[in-house]
DNA sequence: AACGTTCTCGTAAACGTTTACAGCCACTCA
DNA sequence: TGAGTGGCTGTAAACGTTTACGAGAACGTT
């Protein structure tokens, strides 16, 4: 295996004393017979053969590359969510490249155009936010994607998303069913997409119960990170003294957690606290941190194999697949027994 | 902008009623007359055309894509890297192809092969071992590397990596200086790059110190992760009474946090801790950990240039830069004041 | 007015594959 | 033995760009 030049189609060709079309016919497995089948492996194998990928992308139309989009690299969900999704498209035989754009409108335009330069065969994307003119790019885009989270209607796109709502319920019903009754919510923006749902949900859960809602014990923290939950949780505690908070997130809980903490207060015996998502840092916390399992890596999962189905069948029905929550209970609500 | 096709440099040409090259030399800012531009302009917009990736790169030999390999995406000091990785390259018109290999040397070795089909222009990796086939596969590849970490000799490579042994004396000196004798060490496997560096540098802090190393104060998780770290404190702890505990890591630091404050020890008050990497973490914890700043995104950042500059000027000499290693001191090690 | 420059533009040849098509050969079967 | 069949193989065209080259056109110089 000599690794000298690069090597070409005409160059293994030549050595092997074969036709090109031999040689492009044996590495792809299609029908030879046993003796320039093995003249051109032995040729490929001394030249160090490996076929180029963007001449075979030109002629086949595909890059067997799929692009990934999510809005902040940060947050440990888009860590999980990123990690299951190549392992799922790389299987398949896909690269995955990454696009991070920010959470800004333009970025997120500017890449689905620069998608038609066709570097990439499909693309997952889960924006925090879906303003009217992404909505209309997506819409009329002419080529594979899948959304992880809510869709404006009217976009007909394959999409995964979390139940918020039934999250939000498992996490007020739990905290209910320990005798809570001050249960507090700090969100992340409200302008976001898993913002308004979350809120949503847990208004809905507070009335199912038949628990009063105080517009004092419901904060929204600037964004999603463990900073902005530092000064949200600062704020609820000033203004109320919920026996409960549940928070949108487990950067958001944590931080909950912490300001609590320091304030004097026990975790759980004054406050229960209950996250979402069920990171890695749910666990890390301490206590660790009740959390409700939106189903990432499962959403993840399942981005991926929808766009992999598209890829496979172009013009299948669109699908929307709804992941159910699960509650994971730890220290963070119920004193573990010692 | 009528987006009904894949448009060409054909189609364009002929709508313009010009030459493809002359569409082409528009396109890319070649000189051109007034008027052909205006046409082409018009055209191009109108038939919302953008130039074909595969064809272009074919045609100049360079795709404008960069692949990132590291060893684990759950590791909160890999995804700062690849995080700023991403910025950079990103900023200098690369895409970043995310190539997760295990840490399975085999893996790695097909990652080297396979990126000679061409589908990067160059490689930025960050393995946690380099077994001496890897070693030799990095050495013989005929296209641009370069490698986060440290490098068996005689590979010559553009690398960055930190440095590990001062970064422990920072650690033990700062403990020493708080008044901690009994020093002990909560490492990651030894087998790996990082590993045994952080033993040296251990070692040699204490000896430096003219304190006594008790093999009783060292234990060594089976990985980097939280939960291996639980186990390997839970074993030190067993085993020694130390007054601090340095930890390869700052999830190997929160577990030992967790661990300790779970058998009764105040934190600092009857142990301190510190912990390597300095990530989001350390932050996080209760109290907040002091941690060693290896410089990953710094790191990160200069693998980044390096390889940048290396595409633009393939042989300029080698280069290998080490990131200084800085302490953030927390309540882990000094009560905060109130 | 003839000539040399400079500038612009079109023609055509690449880049390294895949693949339709046709040719060839060795068969089989009548 | 001849035509028909089927399997391999080579020739060549395509995929959508970039770019060397040469032909004109426009201009200035003598």
């Amino acid at each position: 295996m000599a690794e000298a030049k690069k090597s070409t189609l005409a160059l293994v060709a030549e050595r092997a004393g074969v036709s090109i079309a031999s040689v492009s016919r044996v590495m792809n497995g299609l029908p030879a017979s046993q003796r320039v089948t093995d003249q051109v492996r032995a040729a490929a194998e001394e030249l160090g053969y490996v076929p180029d990928a963007s001449a075979r992308s030109l002629k086949i139309g595909k890059t067997e590359q799929i692009a990934l989009a999510v809005a902040d690299v940060g947050n440990p969900v888009y860590v999980a969510m990123m990690r299951e999704i190549s392992r799922v498209v790389t299987k398949a035989g896909y690269r995955l490249v990454l696009s991070s754009t920010g959470s800004d409108p333009a970025d997120q335009i500017d890449l689905l155009v620069s998608l038609n330069k066709g570097y990439a065969d499909g693309l997952i994307m889960s924006p925090l936010r879906v303003p009217a003119e992404l909505g209309a790019q997506l819409r009329s885009s002419r080529f594979p994607i899948v959304i992880i989270g809510s869709l404006p209607p009217g976009v007909e796109l394959d999409n995964v998303r979390a139940d918020s709502v039934t999250g939000m319920a498992l996490a007020v019903n739990h905290l209910a069913e320990l005798g809570r009754e001050r249960i507090a919510f700090v969100n992340g923006p409200v302008d976001t997409v898993p913002g308004s749902a979350r809120l949503g949900g847990y208004l809905k859960a507070l009335a199912a119960l038949g628990l009063h809602h105080n517009a004092d014990a419901q904060v929204s923290a600037k964004d999603f990170t463990y900073k902005a939950g530092l000064r949200a949780a600062a704020t609820l505690l000033e203004q109320s003294t919920p026996d409960a908070i549940v928070c949108a997130n487990d950067l958001l809980a944590v931080a909950a957690l912490n300001v609590a903490t320091r304030r004097g207060l026990r975790i759980p015996a004054d406050v229960a606290i209950v996250g979402m998502d069920d990171t890695d840092i749910a666990d890390l916390a301490n206590p660790a941190i009740t959390s409700v399992d939106l189903g990432a890596t499962k959403r993840a999962k399942a981005a991926a194999k929808l766009l992999l189905r598209r890829l496979a069948k172009p013009d299948a029905p669109v699908r929307k697949i709804v992941i159910e929550p699960t509650l994971t209970v730890r220290g963070s609500t119920v004193e573990p027994d010692r």
